[in-house]
RNA sequence: GCGGGUGUGGCGAAAUGGUAUACGCGUCAGGUUUAGGACCUGAUGAGAGAAAUCUCGUGCGGGUUCAAAUCCCGCCAUCCGCACCA
């Protein structure tokens, strides 16, 4: 053995120890409960950041514990290698996407080697090959059989950097989610995949996400954004025509004094007299600025009074959400109320609070009043709470025929078209006789070609590929064109996960088809996702549908994925920034200076790395100068997985120290320590010193705890914690006797196994270094004897009025009534009592006396 | 605006009704070393005191309780998500 720890040598020795036996290997037991744990796959951008070093670490962490407690682990990795940047790359650069990718993959691939993670990849999915793409063409004709892929034509958002189309969900605060650009609104034909379809499912089983963070659920349903109400017909007065408006607010109907249209709403050109005008009021559409609007001169009628109300189009309304068209409450909606304020329409009051005179006319509003109430001047329904009211003008509408109850959803259909090179290809084709015409299955992959042209002007290397567009028709065998159009990567990281059940890789639904429950069935759900929250609506969402649609086809038995979710928070580091020269790495200062100009640098917020505010930190450096046992100690010790985590390089040597106190430790006593044989498993008395017999007790105590804070909701941090309080207490152990040595043995042996799902190559390293044959891999995870981690003595605070005033060492285990005698007979209690009378004695067992006087 | 999270020593954090600050970092002192580094030992919330001790202390203000970082009510700060969704 070594005398210095040598991280570089002993990891990459275990490292080939694993590969070698192939050890992380994963194959269907049913005789074993399984356990699926995973990580989100990484985009290969072409270098591993801090980010994904925690994600794995973490992940690693759980897979490697329930290893050890006897589960059947599963834990695949991949890649999700479709995608933008390696388009981009072609571009710039000139270099294919596919070579740009897998060359990516390849050393992406050795850095998550590097540390120490115990993924089986004979499980390796990547989504750019097409093995992989092929099953995202059968899932799409698989939908479009069912109806649920469909074309149309729509107003979708448009990047203009990326120049493609994004998904509702891919624009955040009306940028592209990818580059921030603003998105402009564009009408295209675009493939969709009929998410509506699930809405109410996705949205119920929300409920049973018991195991996903609140945050995220509540994220879900927001966006799925149920709402419950009225669609009623407003007649267009002296027109053939029907507004067809909806209302979460039947209750207000009587006090609508004006009809919104959007402005893309089919009637709004029909009715609006100046042209020109309505192109202004478009202009201005979803703006979120000034409420503009339009009267077009024409009235609609009310249908609960036969009131003619005016019509107008206004810029706020949106053509996406419900029909397009509102009734106008000024007195009951803040944004008709400014509207109305604006146009100076009538606002007419028919809720009035609770408990209030009901009389409008001493009533002046100054904001809308929105809270429920009681109605007044609505003809029968005056005097009626607006809850129940709401039910009521409601049913009212429908019996007349005028309208109807309904529920929206905000989710709208998922458009998966996509004007880029790198991605799926669409499997339909377009014929001149018979139309769209799917590519039958047994033609499935449709390949994307490899030799085509990067231009960067904006049109897509398959559109100006004559090879790849021109084909014939599968059905009449006529002229024909492809779709050009590639699948939204999201269509990718859907269902990568059901991937990785099929053995060896070899991903096969048809199979599936008629054997349901094999692989898939034994390996599904996940019972561990971890990843970032900042896919909490995006790629969450997409894969609960996508199980959904996998589960109808019968392929699967679980609609959802993931039982349990995890998601981790931001890896941030401290930012540096010169007046002059902005972002700073922290080479760049010296003595809180500016190196290029001197000028004195501000120590900036803790923010998420980021290589634009230069305070990341590259994995490589880190892992060739600690090791990969450090880098994972470090990241999971410094804060509990789900919050964010602050980057302190002294907190890695801390970690580092810790990490060589232990090697020490064992070099230290290696010879004694090889002859003693660990007899403690099987043993409780042995004959230790009073002094010795300590350590087995703070052992069973650390196995305890350990175990408990990896339980409870994987609080790495604090089971770290527990193993450096027990190397403390290692560290200073004598041992004298024969059986003194059989504890410390124990003890170190312990130690190791509950260190190896955190560090597991030192672990190895030093488990093999105490004589040990099989790998740790193979041990079991120790378990506690609750009589040996008991205390024999306890500390027992003594309080008085609640203030602590001595503390007393007690045998464990007295009753309440010994405990109540030693406290009062306390000279301290004594003294502080006096003649004082006594209230009450409270007795928290084996804690704490609080006496009451 | 709505919803959610967070707020505890010099710093990362621990404690989910019962000793506030475990563990780590930093700092200080001592040891070791030719020196530096590394390592080892000890101290380390604030204030007062020679000391024993005492007082204060978990963003702020109230409340419940024998007992509150923890439960309740009301604020403040900060971060995140959603946002003209009718």
């Amino acid at each position: 053995m070594e005398e210095r720890y040598d991280p570089q040598k002993v990891e990459l020795k275990w490292q080939k120890y694993w590969a070698e036996r192939n050890i992380f290997k994963t194959e269907q037991d049913s005789s074993k409960k399984k356990f699926y744990c995973l990580e989100m796959f990484p985009y290969p951008s072409g270098k591993i950041h801090m980010g994904h070093v925690r994600n794995y670490a973490i992940g690693d962490v759980i897979a490697r514990y329930k290893r050890m407690r006897g589960f059947n682990v599963i834990h695949p990795m991949g890649w999700d290698a479709f995608g933008m940047p390696a388009e981009n790359a072609a571009i710039k650069e000139g270099i294919h996407p596919a070579k740009w990718t897998y060359e990516n993959i390849a050393y992406m691939k050795k850095q998550l080697d590097r540390m120490g993670l115990s993924y089986d990849w004979d499980r390796e999915v990547t989504t750019c090959s097409p093995d992989y793409y092929k099953w995202n063409q059968w899932f799409f004709l698989k939908m479009y059989e069912k109806g649920l892929a469909y074309r149309k034509s729509s107003f979708v958002n448009w990047c203009p950097s990326c120049m493609t189309v994004l998904a509702n969900e891919q624009v955040i605060d009306s940028g592209c989610w990818r580059c921030d650009t603003a998105v402009i609104k564009k009408e295209l034909e675009q493939w969709f995949f009929r998410i509506t379809h699930y809405a109410e499912d996705l949205l119920n089983a929300c409920d049973e996400l018991k195991g996903w963070p609140e945050k995220v659920v509540l994220m879900q349903k927001n966006w799925i954004g149920k709402s419950e109400g009225l669609e009623a017909d407003f007649k267009v007065a002296e027109m053939d025509a029907r507004i067809r408006i909806f209302t979460t607010r039947a209750d207000t109907l009587f006090g609508a004094t004006f009809v919104c249209l959007a402005p893309t709403h089919p009637l709004s050109e029909k009715l609006a007299a100046d042209k020109e005008a309505l192109k202004k009021v478009k202009e201005r559409y979803g703006k979120e600025d000034e409420k503009i609007g339009l009267f077009t001169g024409r009235y609609a009628v009310n249908p609960a009074n036969d009131e003619k109300i005016p019509i107008y189009i206004a810029n706020f309304v949106l053509m996406e959400y419900g029909t397009g068209a509102i009734m106008s409450v000024p007195a009951h909606d803040q944004r008709d109320f400014e509207f109305a304020k604006k146009y100076e329409l009538p606002i007419k009051i028919v809720i009035m609070p609770e408990n209030s005179e009901l009389q409008t006319s001493n009533f002046e509003l100054n904001a809308a009043f929105e809270d429920e109430g009681i109605l007044v001047d609505s003809s029968s329904y005056s005097r009626l709470r607006s809850d129940v009211a709401r039910i009521e003008i409601a049913k009212h509408i429908e019996k007349k025929g005028l309208g109807k109850r309904v529920i929206n959803y905000k989710l709208r259909d998922w458009g998966i078209s996509r004007q880029r090179y790198w991605g799926t290809p669409i499997p339909i084709i377009y014929c001149e006789k018979c139309g769209v015409v799917p590519v039958p299955e047994q033609e499935l992959p449709v390949i994307l070609p490899e030799d085509v042209k990067f231009t960067g002007t904006g049109s897509s290397p398959l559109a100006d590929s004559e090879k790849f567009v021109n084909t014939s028709c599968p059905k009449c065998n006529g002229k024909a064109r492809r779709e050009t159009d590639t699948m939204d990567t999201f269509v990718d990281s859907s269902w990568y996960f059901i991937a990785y059940c099929f053995d060896n890789g070899k991903i096969d639904f048809n199979s599936q088809l008629s054997t349901l429950n094999s692989q898939l069935g034994y390996w599904m759900p996940v019972d561990q996702y971890i990843g970032g929250v900042e896919h909490a609506v995006l790629h969450l969402l997409y894969s609960r549908f996508f199980t959904r649609v996998i589960k109808d086809l019968g392929i699967i038995n679980p609609s959802e994925p993931f039982t349990n979710l995890l998601t981790q928070g931001m890896v941030c580091k401290e930012t540096l920034k010169c007046p002059e020269h902005g972002w700073l790495l922290p080479e760049d200062v010296k003595d809180e200076k500016c190196v290029k100009c001197g000028k004195a640098v501000e120590r900036g917020r803790v923010e998420k790395m980021s290589k634009s505010k230069k305070n990341v930190i590259d994995p490589d450096h880190l892992i060739n100068k600690y090791g990969a046992d450090t880098s994972r100690l470090f990241s999971l010790f410094a804060a509990p997985p789900e919050r964010d985590l602050e980057w302190s390089d002294q907190g890695v040597e801390g970690a580092h120290r810790f990490l060589n106190r232990i090697w020490g430790i064992v070099y230290k006593n290696r010879n004694a320590l090889c002859v003693t044989r660990n007899e403690l498993k099987n043993k409780n008395s042995l004959r230790i010193t009073d002094y010795a017999s300590c350590l087995p007790r703070k052992t069973h105590q650390t196995i305890k705890r350990v175990t408990n804070d990896i339980e409870r909701e994987y609080h790495f941090n604090t089971a770290i914690a527990a193993l450096m309080e027990l190397v403390n207490d290692l560290s200073s152990f004598d041992p004298k006797t024969q059986d003194d040595w059989k504890a410390f043995r124990f003890s170190a042996e312990t130690l190791l196994l509950l260190l190896s799902p955190f560090s597991p190559h030192i672990s190895e390293e030093l488990w093999e270094s105490m004589g040990n044959k099989k790998s740790i891999l193979e041990q079991k995870w120790p378990s506690w004897d609750e009589n040996i981690a008991k205390e024999e003595e306890i500390e027992l605070v003594i309080q008085i009025n609640g203030k602590v005033k001595a503390k007393i060492m007690i045998p464990a285990g007295l009753s309440d009534d010994e405990v109540r005698k030693k406290a009062l007979n306390e000279p301290k209690t004594q003294e502080i009592i006096g003649k004082k009378a006594l209230k009450k004695v409270f007795i928290v067992k084996g804690k704490l006396v609080n006496i009451v006087i």
